[in-house]
DNA sequence: TTTTAGCAATCTTAAAACTAGAGTGCTAAA
DNA sequence: TTTAGCACTCTAGTTTTAAGATTGCTAAAA
């Protein structure tokens, strides 16, 4: 590609971002001070290489998949990053409140910012440690387990005491469960709880309490889905992309089938941009969903996704989605 | 209203809910052994009087808002409500698992068997009272608060602990809060800590800890929203009530935003149906809203709703809702 | 008094026809 | 290599047309 042509190609998607219209050839020539003619040739090649494409036969052309890819990884790449003028967060991070006020907030501007639907997954507590587990009496025969991890994560389960146990005795299956699993990751609890009662000797005291254990069990179970959290996917059907009815309730009904958790790409590092039909779910095949993983020191994985048309501000986005994510990461490292 | 009258009136709505479409003359005329200028001579009458009309000069009739409601209170009310065979129902109330698994189950299956959006809410913990406040430490300068209350509702906040902070004083705090708020109804936590704060003589000490203070009543106020469940928004949105794209953005921006909350009527004991612009919130000015209430036997108040587009199929939903309802508040009975 | 047949009038919806405008591709000249 | 010119293509919006459904009204029938 030569270099006007590149050129052509970012004002072709610059200006499509913009407007949503194909984009004619007049339109560049005005930038160029080349004539029209020109500039249809060039964007005739453009269109062999297939960077570029027509909506029909005589209209002005819009990026392809292939285009906006070449887009964000050779054109974007020379450009400075905007990293500061992104005051509105800061201000959201600087402030004294939870981590998950904060991500939340973070995540809502971000998808008023960019009209798209933002995501946050994690990290979640199934990667913490079992800091502290808790019998708390409700009535004379109601109880309350509380489990507490090292992160500061909170679940809870209640269970029935039926009249045989005595208290004595659920004080020491306590006891006796806090010194087992104490530091012990949420994602092995199970396992580990199945094994010792096989083979340890506390296996005659637990036995017979599988009620309580199942309790257990599901108490910590209800980690695992925890800090995920959607925003802002009104915003971005007001969008042209989404004048198709069908399209739009697609995509409603993704998002309402939780099935936006098959979107999200938890496992790349780093920022992942996948475009149009790289993924996999069908009603995402207009879609843009760009992901920017972060760890935190304790090894914990977490993510952020912004997911909108794929002509979207990619210019704008990704360098934000970035910023955020280091300043989420940050929040995890501090402590 | 004559008793032909009322028959046609029936007949227009149970049809119209089938179809969509308005309905002529000539389809009723067959069901009454009678011609269509004689249905057409009623049908103007039961227009005059408001119950049905046109959606053009030469269309066939709809039912107006005022229909369905004289359709609600007096023809449905003289019909067997079919509480049977609502076995798939039953089968989720019998299965031993926690009430929020069930509700959650049973909502569900609510939305998808009527095609509305499906919504739970409460009973929370709003009304239930303080057990028990506790810090439990997770690093050396951060802990966490945890407030429980007699119903097993538990909310968590995190907090940083200063230098100056020293644990002594933090567990006086502690104690001190339990104390005051001990049995308070969680309705009324956050003017009790501001009044105590003002007068008692534990001003003192609790005065310079406005961060302490403060994350209790973050934390308490999180009780208010707990329960609440929403399902099913995108089954409604194929219904042809919403192949106008406007009305479905506008539907899915005030689901995204909370603002259902706002629809749902709390207030009323027993079953509430507002139709169509009975509902505030414009958006669903051609939805219907048909909450049903329940108390539990501490008092609790709890709500499941259903919203769906006026032209919904009452015959088979109310009884529906109500027999839920029923069998929901019984889950808060048992214990 | 109630019911019915007949018929003109009204309106919708879908398809067809038309028009203006934007953009392309190609050719030949600059 | 660039450009001007021009025929050709396609869209999108508007208008036209035609078919079909339903009503309201009138006058006759029950």
């Amino acid at each position: 590609m030569t270099e006007r042509q590149e050129i052509i190609l970012k004002l072709i998607v610059d200006e499509y971002v913009k407007t949503a219209e194909p984009i004619g050839s007049k339109a560049l020539a005005d930038d160029l001070n080349v004539s029209s003619a020109t500039i249809r040739n060039e964007m005739s090649i453009l269109e062999d290489l297939g960077y570029i494409e027509k909506t029909h036969t005589s209209s002005g052309r819009v990026p392809s998949e292939k285009g906006y890819r070449y887009y964000i990884e050779n054109i974007l790449k020379n450009l400075d990053e905007e990293t500061n003028g992104f005051f509105e967060f800061d201000e959201i991070f600087d402030r004294d409140v939870a981590r998950d006020e904060i991500i939340k907030e973070a995540i809502n501007l971000l998808s008023e910012a960019t009209n798209c639907t933002a995501i946050s997954l994690g990290p979640n507590a199934y990667h913490s440690k079992v800091k502290k587990i808790q019998l708390v009496p409700i009535t004379s025969h109601q109880a309350l387990i509380l489990v507490i991890t090292n992160f500061g994560y909170v679940e809870s389960k209640q269970i029935s005491i039926s009249q045989e146990m005595d208290t004595d005795e659920l004080i020491k299956v306590i006891d006796l469960l806090n010194e087992m699993l104490v530091d012990t990751p949420i994602s092995k609890v199970s396992e580990k709880l199945h094994y010792e009662i096989q083979h340890s000797d506390i296996k005659e005291l637990l036995k017979y309490r599988e009620t309580i254990v199942d309790s257990f069990i599901k108490a910590f179970s209800k980690f695992a889905r925890s800090g995920y959290y959607l925003t802002g996917s009104s915003n971005m059907l007001y969008q042209p992309e989404f004048d198709d009815i069908q399209k739009l309730r697609e995509f409603i009904t993704t998002i309402d089938n939780n099935e936006i958790f098959r979107i999200v790409d938890q496992d790349s590092d780093g920022i992942s941009v996948k475009i149009g039909s790289e993924n996999k779910v069908t009603a995402m095949s207009d879609c843009t969903v760009i992901t920017s993983s972060y760890d935190t020191l304790e090894g914990e994985k977490g993510s952020i996704s912004l997911v909108g048309p794929t002509r979207m501000d990619y210019r704008k986005v990704i360098p934000l989605l970035k910023y955020i994510a280091r300043h989420i990461a940050k929040l995890y490292e501090e402590e």
